[in-house]
DNA sequence: GTGAATGCAAACTCTTTGCATGACT
DNA sequence: AGTCATGCAAAGAGTTTGCATTCAC
């Protein structure tokens, strides 16, 4: 994730963004997450480590970071919105929802990419990102 | 949708629930939609058929549906969830929003349903949904 | 008649915005 | 020095909840 955290800064300083404290921090710390987060876990984590950052803050740099494509806005229906790094190689995941305990985990698919590509093919839409999220139980969950 | 009407009163009224005239003009206007709505779209289709329902009748309503599996939430990143009848014969579909104009469109795959079919035995987890969201320009937005 | 369904208003949560202060170039 | 970035507090939007009233059974 090193990787993207330099990519992200870089493409924000080649974009004219001046280097603030609060967003850096954001960008690094956005950077070790292994799935998607919320705006609130970001806080809170940043909390932890002793680096608190202004909610609206942390709302403005993800939302700038949205803009220039360096992350991935996900809505699965929580009423909350969640970020992930997006890799500048195009290279993604997909997420998975367990309605016992709200976890949230990922998976890859090839399968599923190729269907996807063949679709937007079909359609007359030009299509530019997707979004699968599956629903179901955990192995946690469904052990009695 | 007709028959999603009668199915969905039918189910509610075996489930026990009383028929009040809030409820039941949900599930009748509901069932005439062509696409996801929003609660407050149909509130608003509600008002100019001068058979106004309370907002919260109506969340509790969708809310009610959704348990029931009468309904399936949708909520693709706008900030607002959508709902949509569901069909007793698990035949569904899924949208591509644009992001120019907002338009929400829906499409079917047989080959996307496949593959996530696919996915979901391989995967550790007991799946019972998918949303499939596609993003990009419709064809009104990409024209010059 | 009893308890569920409804509607209003208030509460709540997440997110955005206005504005004064502080920081980067 | 001149802007942009930040943080606080307040505003906004969507959704949920408390409570008194009405309605279905």
């Amino acid at each position: 994730m090193i990787a993207w955290t330099e990519h992200a800064l870089r493409t924000l300083d080649a974009a004219g963004y001046r280097s603030g404290a609060a967003r850096a921090t954001v960008v690094r710390t956005l950077g070790r997450q292994h799935c998607c987060v919320t705006a609130r876990e970001l806080a809170d984590t940043l909390r932890e480590e002793g680096e608190e950052v202004g909610i609206a803050s942390i709302y403005r740099a993800l939302d700038l970071l949205g803009e220039l494509r360096l992350v991935h806005r996900l809505d699965a229906g929580e009423g909350v919105v969640r970020y992930e790094p997006a890799m500048p190689t195009g290279e993604h995941h997909h997420h998975i929802l367990c309605d016992g305990c709200g976890r949230v985990a990922s998976y890859e698919d090839e399968r599923l990419e190729h269907a996807i590509h063949a679709l937007a093919d079909r359609l007359s839409w030009s299509v530019d990102s997707h979004d699968v999220v599956l629903r179901g139980t955990c192995p946690a969950c469904a052990a009695p």
